[in-house]
DNA sequence: GAAAAAATATGATCTTGATCATGTTTGTCG
DNA sequence: CGACAAACATGATCAAGATCATATTTTTTC
């Protein structure tokens, strides 16, 4: 898992400590909801954040899940718009939440926070765009594949990886329905590239999964 | 249309012509390929960019369409890391290529650079959020709605906006089939939504098919 | 302005993923 | 531990979009 101290140096992360204040939000519990005026920044110290829009038919599409020292929400709060989608805990979610003043002031003030800040933006758009890519064109055993990989990194180092979400969340990230993304999780571990114990996926090796990926990109 | 003086004030555009040189690409010249250095980066002064990821089948996706005014590819710029897509000139047209180096140089020493690129990161992530969750859930006649919007705004102020796509490139954008986009086009036509004259679109009133796009979010 | 090329259009068929129904396993809580 | 709930699983049917084929319109080029 990413700590705090990958955006910088310690003095920064401090800084940044010193600023905001922490909160903690239960399981279900609702960080920000689409329409609410950005006034703060939230970076995750421990728990997972799913960022979501709401359907009109009452469905739910998730955008991003943010975890160990991730930033996010950048956007809306620097240009002190409205959030454009909702942020729920997915688990016991420990945030520090910067108000945006405070942020806004670090930025002009500090050359290495807007270094933070845009090497930040630049992950979640190539993240974003890595997303567009797969729901565009791929079929729903690489869909889900590529989110299972997304979702591997986030997690800690080496080792088989266990991808702590339901299928139901994975289909909200692959764009298509649980039954489809229960199929072609199986199918993948007909194929060997994954591994299902008591209904989780486990990731062995990232790397088998990743050539499947990039060989089948029709 | 945007101009480059939307970046900024007078003195900042100057800066950026002062430092950056001009190039003009003709229809469908690579500005640059997924996998090269990211050794500059480019601002659309005229004509349109499209950025595409090719796909194994030899398909491609269009990941954006830059034009007038718009900084793109500032992500692998700002890390100097490789363009993670293809840039294509879909029109004869005119760039200002300011190298990396001399794009850091500007944002360490002016605050005002750095705001500038955070605010054009923060339109560029809102931008492929909402693709994102257009891919993941809407129907053809939605996607292409939204693309159609997307690209309509992009066009000059007010009155009927001729879209200047072919389908095909529509389709690109929306993760559809050509014949799928032509229908649901015409569909849209028929529920006078838009016009279609001599095969080009044409959007009156943005705002009936916006209408039409927030009720339909199922 | 005619011929060629490119883009749009439209019908028929096939395939895939959504939907609906139901069963099974796993996890939770008194 | 047993009962309930939640998540996973799987089969059957349906519908929407892809694919294939071909025609028409528009644009380009000489």
């Amino acid at each position: 898992m990413r700590s705090l101290d990958e955006l910088g140096s310690e003095e920064l992360v401090a800084k940044f400590r010193e600023v905001g204040r922490t909160k903690t939000f239960q399981t279900g519990a609702e960080i920000f909801a689409e329409g609410d005026e950005a006034m703060f920044l939230p970076i995750v110290l421990s728990g997972k954040v799913k960022v979501i829009k709401y359907l009109t038919d009452g469905k739910e599409v998730i955008i991003n899940i943010f975890q160990g020292g991730e930033i996010f929400a950048i956007p809306p709060v620097l240009d002190g718009k409205k959030y454009p989608a909702t942020a729920i805990a997915m688990e016991n979610t420990q945030l520090l939440l910067v108000y945006r003043n405070d942020f806004i002031k670090l930025l002009k003030n500090s050359e290495e926070f807007s270094s933070i800040a845009m090497k930040r933006m630049s992950e979640l758009l190539r993240e974003t765009t890595a997303s567009i890519e797969n729901l565009a064109t791929a079929s729903p055993e690489e869909r889900v594949g590529n989110v299972l990989v997304r979702l591997a990194k986030k997690e800690s180092g080496s080792g088989p990886v266990k991808i702590p979400l339901r299928r139901q969340d994975i289909a909200e990230m692959a764009g298509l329905t649980t039954e489809t993304t229960i199929r072609a999780v199986r199918r993948l571990a007909d194929k060997k590239l994954l591994k299902i114990v008591r209904g989780k996926v486990i990731i062995d090796e990232t790397k088998s999964l990743l050539d499947f990926l990039d060989h089948h990109s029709h």
